[in-house]
DNA sequence: TATTGTTATACTCTATAACTATA
DNA sequence: TATAGTTATAGAGTATAACAATA
């Protein structure tokens, strides 16, 4: 191999990879821990968080993408919908289907839930100095691309 | 503010904060589905993480560490002493206390766990370029002071 | 006949309250 | 009297199995 990188047969590389490991999951920890709703469970917030990147989905196709099974997503979608956090609407094409969509409640609560986390971890990074934050910065875009790989 | 770093009033630092959250998050969620053991539960891999950093501790302690309550950590250090992974003894001191510490076991788990998450990782960084990789292997020691600050 | 979603039911994990043993 | 840990019991959250409606 040439060029590919990371090379896990290199020490440096071994390093930086188990540092990034072990802060992210640290630091992912930490910032699930700044939460907006209590009273939304993790699933619950997740799934608002798949129908405000994806507009809008079946009840299969959200628990297909948050690893639940069928009738652990009907419960969910019935209590985001109480809550007043979901819309469901019957399918176009296919009347055995639903379609689920976030209402303007949920998105002003996972904005203001983005920018909760946003300003922690802005305080947590008060503690570095100005030529670390500079590296930061530089790799912010690059874990970006690195979270969309795949 | 003179020096301290990140500034959200300024663009460039509003930008990284946001995508270091995101992608923290985002590339969290996934290394935590690495796992090399299905059958512990968060709460039992996040005690023997603990266990793995601090050497050992009483059941207490690790109730408050792990934010759950005594009688759940009773339950807790029950399975994972059925498991084979972790091992009480008398406190030396208070006969009311126990201490718990990991067996080798636990230990091996642990460091397979570990190397299974880094492959994944570093088989994920194969997606970047050299220029990209040396921008995240430079911010590798930064975020990990990041996760240890406070 | 296969697929989507729901209902009925059981299991896992955690919590609160009451208890035992020790400090 | 206070503290460490346990037992008993209840409440979330999720799973599997069986069912209804539609393709």
């Amino acid at each position: 191999m040439l060029t590919n990188m990371p090379d896990l047969s290199h020490g440096d590389d071994v390093a930086a990879v188990n540092a990034l490991r072990s802060a992210i999951m640290r630091i992912g920890r930490r910032l699930k821990h700044q939460r907006v709703d209590e009273s939304l469970s993790p699933t619950e917030m997740s799934v608002l968080g798949t129908l405000a990147r994806c507009g809008s989905a079946t009840p299969g196709e959200l628990a297909r993408k948050e690893h639940v099974q069928p009738p652990s997503m009907t419960r969910i979608v019935a209590l985001l919908e109480a809550k007043g956090l979901v819309r469901l609407e019957p399918h176009p094409e296919d009347r055995r289907q639903k379609v689920v969509s976030q209402t303007e409640t949920a998105e002003a609560m996972l904005e203001e839930s983005r920018r909760k986390r946003n300003a922690w971890l802005a305080q947590l990074a008060e503690g570095l100095d100005e030529a670390e934050w500079e590296k930061l910065r530089a790799a912010a875009p690059v874990l970006e691309k690195l979270a969309h790989l795949q």
